[in-house]
DNA sequence: TAGATTGTTAATCGATTAACAATC
DNA sequence: TAGATTGTTAATCGATTAACAATC
């Protein structure tokens, strides 16, 4: 089952939806969701159809059949660990959101290097400091780093976290950050983001 | 000029690799700059020229011409007035990130109804109560709103926005928010980019 | 001159959209 | 039966990549 990365991003929209009719509806159609999401009807049905979800004409999926295939191909039925780097603002958002959880992923700790913060516990996930990384990293198994850090930082504690055997790094740095292939990295890049809303409202 | 959106996606990330490297190499070629990037020699060309940049054989492209015909197209130039709806972690950390400026973004000020925050200021911006949002929004020339507020108040926030004439929205809820044509809505989806990466780390 | 690099044209790839038959 | 809906096949669109001529 070889789901197309476009198609995976607008998984968690629909899932999101599905969340909040909760169980007001058995059934949901392709055109409605599409309507309500403004996406297009063929484009919802593909996608659903990419997660094995299969309608009745007429009626449309069952609701919680479709909600739970989408969970699963989005692995909220797994459960991955995570370490962040970084307890500044962005770090502690981060730490705070339970949202993550509903993806399986479970943020164990963070590290930083600001002593106002090492020792304490946010949203009830100790800060350590850095100099512990590679030691917590051969004692627990964490799957994935999150980079909440300065970026003068990203690269070298990203080279620390992939020595230490994580299978992917989540950046929330503008710097690039050069890895091998083995390990899956992830950008989120608010400038971009930025760009883009930009260009958009120049076009209207 | 009309720049593709994948185009726009990639400029911010030579930008801040063009700023890093600063005044140390008077030019650089694609070459180098796609080495660098982990991205196609020809795709970094492309977006090159898409910007009007021209190179020299053998030589490559002046980088501060380069860097300033970047920011010109990104909008770094010209000033958008924003506000930010929903001051809580993600929110306040939004507030203090200084980086928007260089994208020409100024968050004036901040909303929300928790009255531990209302009259506060975070990073210098002052936490009004949500209730004097269509006041404000008459007053004041704003642009673009922030939403980072709990998802059952994207909508209606944002229908507020709208109506006070905002032209763009940038949404960090998990809500899909329903807008006419006019105003530019650009999504910061969490959950997707996890889910994505979550891909990424398992077919890895 | 030789070689690195630019920049364009054509080929490929992947995703979206349109058209339509199948089904309840 | 009629009509709404599914789901597939073909057409379109856009972006990436490959090939190559032009240039300093």
């Amino acid at each position: 089952m070889n789901i197309s990365l476009s198609t995976l991003k607008r998984l968690p929209i629909y899932l999101h939806y599905l969340k909040n009719i909760a169980d007001s509806r058995r059934y949901i159609s392709a055109t409605f969701l599409a309507r309500e999401l403004a996406l297009g009807q063929v484009q919802v049905r593909k996608d659903l159809s990419a997660v094995g979800a299969g309608g009745k004409p007429k009626t449309g999926y069952e609701t919680n059949e479709l909600k739970s295939r989408i969970e699963s191909v989005l692995g909220c039925k797994s459960r991955a660990s995570a370490i962040l780097i970084g307890a500044g603002n962005l770090g502690r958002a981060l730490l705070a959101h339970n949202g993550f959880r509903d993806f399986g992923l479970y943020v164990l700790a963070g590290f930083d290097t600001d002593s106002r913060v090492v020792g304490k516990e946010f949203s009830g996930k100790m800060i350590y400091h850095i100099g512990g990384l590679e030691e917590y990293l051969k004692t627990n198994n964490v799957r994935l780093g999150i980079l909440t850090l300065p970026d003068a930082y990203a690269q070298e504690t990203a080279d620390k976290l992939i020595a230490g055997g994580v299978r992917g790094i989540w950046n929330f740095t503008n710097t690039h950050i050069k890895h091998p292939q083995s390990v899956a990295v992830q950008s989120e890049n608010m400038a971009a983001s930025l760009a883009l809303l930009n260009m958009k409202m120049a076009n209207k």
